[in-house]
DNA sequence: TGTACATCAGTGAACGCGCGTTCACTGATGTAC
DNA sequence: TGTACATCAGTGAACGCGCGTTCACTGATGTAC
């Protein structure tokens, strides 16, 4: 009796193909096939807890099978952050696409987030849960990944700017700033329950709001802004002295 | 012939006791040497790869002597929150300690941050990697943790600010803000290299000043500064209009 | 203080199970002629 | 177009190993009298 999902499918079991599938794409097929499934089994614990059985069984090919296109299952987590960080470029790209002088930039930029956490849920809940918990290759990947995206922003900042106000490194460490908390803004609407997505969302475009506030006041080198926070406890509504 | 640590000390065999340890006592420092070895095995990885035999082995006692401490490996990672988060709870003692109108606020707490993350690493670096990756019922017991010191931050604040212009929920938001910035700087000491610790403390400095030189500047209710944000992209240096 | 019994932290054998990995294999697909 | 051979995705048996959990046990500590 054969009970195996990709070979059955492979010899037309299920929606027959008009044309007959080469090896590769085939192949290409059952690699994809182990990914998603991959995906979906590690979505409620991590990389490190799941065996390449379990996976085989998910996808319905023997555990010996696996090895045609993986060596071992850290070796597939590094293929998933390659594709986890193809969906977050993608989002990257959308939040780009808005106009930056349309004047919802932040509005804009959460809503484009929600969206693709939501449909590539299963892509940003690996990033953030193998980020800090997978395979040391796999945190390693994320991290120097995620390491590429503050730079980038970096840069965008730099450009929407004064650089008379702000230095390279206080750009990186704004950008540090809001990658951190996007990826707790995703980590929230992971773990929320469906209706409370929009509160999150709103949540997050506050804190967006509060960090440009902060950032149009500040200016690199001065501690005239700290020294604002540390002596009063209200707004002074005062021009910061040069 | 005896290989086990608990039991040889028990007898007497390193560091001999002045007086003998009562069935009690020495229950209690097996259970200790049960968390002090499961925190140091799942350094780098997680609870969830972790087994029961490789904790017994670490310890020095028989598999089946877990059972007289704790149920299950969930069981016993419950246990860890709770001495975890005494640590943070520590943590937030010593950074309220410190005079809140001395005007070095944002120094002294990444300070304490960063003194506590380095004495009680091994606890932060629990709550951090379990907080995503933990089994259910440890994500969820850290969540509900993590949940209450943003509202005890809250209420900290609500003293900080003034009442007119903050309401309760941009408190709210406020907090969970600081709180995600001190996760993530958390996380950057915990897997940074020890002499990148102090840029990461810096880094950490500049963004609580830049987030509270915008929440010096933030108004709820109303759009002004939001507008300000996306009018302009430099500083205006004048007052937000009421 | 001495004795008899209860408690219980830790032992050690045993169990059935899922694990990663090896190996020789099958048979459809692909290719050279 | 037809044939002979090569390739290689997937098979299935087998291996030794570590796993969680059961069970009856040991012997030092604790307690009642």
């Amino acid at each position: 009796m054969d009970r195996s999902a990709v070979a059955a499918v492979a010899r037309g079991g299920a929606r027959a193909p008009a044309r007959a599938e080469t090896r590769g794409e085939r192949k290409e097929r059952t690699r994809q096939a182990i990914m998603d499934a991959t995906l979906a089994l590690c979505e409620d614990s991590s990389l490190v807890a799941l065996s390449l059985r379990q996976v085989a069984k998910e996808v319905g090919i023997v555990p010996t099978a696996f090895y045609r296109h993986f060596a071992s299952i850290e070796d597939l987590g590094l293929a998933l952050v390659e594709d986890s960080f193809v969906s977050l470029r993608a989002m990257l790209r959308d939040v780009r696409r808005t106009d930056p002088g349309y004047g919802e930039i932040v509005d804009s930029s959460i809503s484009v987030l929600e969206e693709h956490v939501r449909s590539r849920h299963s892509h940003f809940a690996f990033i953030a849960r193998e980020r800090s918990a997978g395979p040391p290759a796999v945190r390693a990947a994320i991290r120097h990944q995620i390491e590429l995206v503050e730079r980038e922003l970096a840069t965008d900042l730099a450009r929407l700017t004064d650089s008379e106000y702000w230095s390279t490194e206080d750009l990186g460490v704004l950008s540090n700033m809001i990658v951190t908390l996007a990826v707790g803004t995703t980590e929230a609407i992971l773990s929320a329950r469906p209706e409370a997505e929009e509160a999150i969302g709103d949540q997050a475009r506050t804190q967006l709001r509060m960090v440009l506030v902060g950032a149009l006041r500040w200016r690199s080198g001065e501690l005239a802004a700290a020294d604002q926070v540390e002596r009063g406890r209200t707004p002074t509504h005062q021009a910061p002295t040069p």
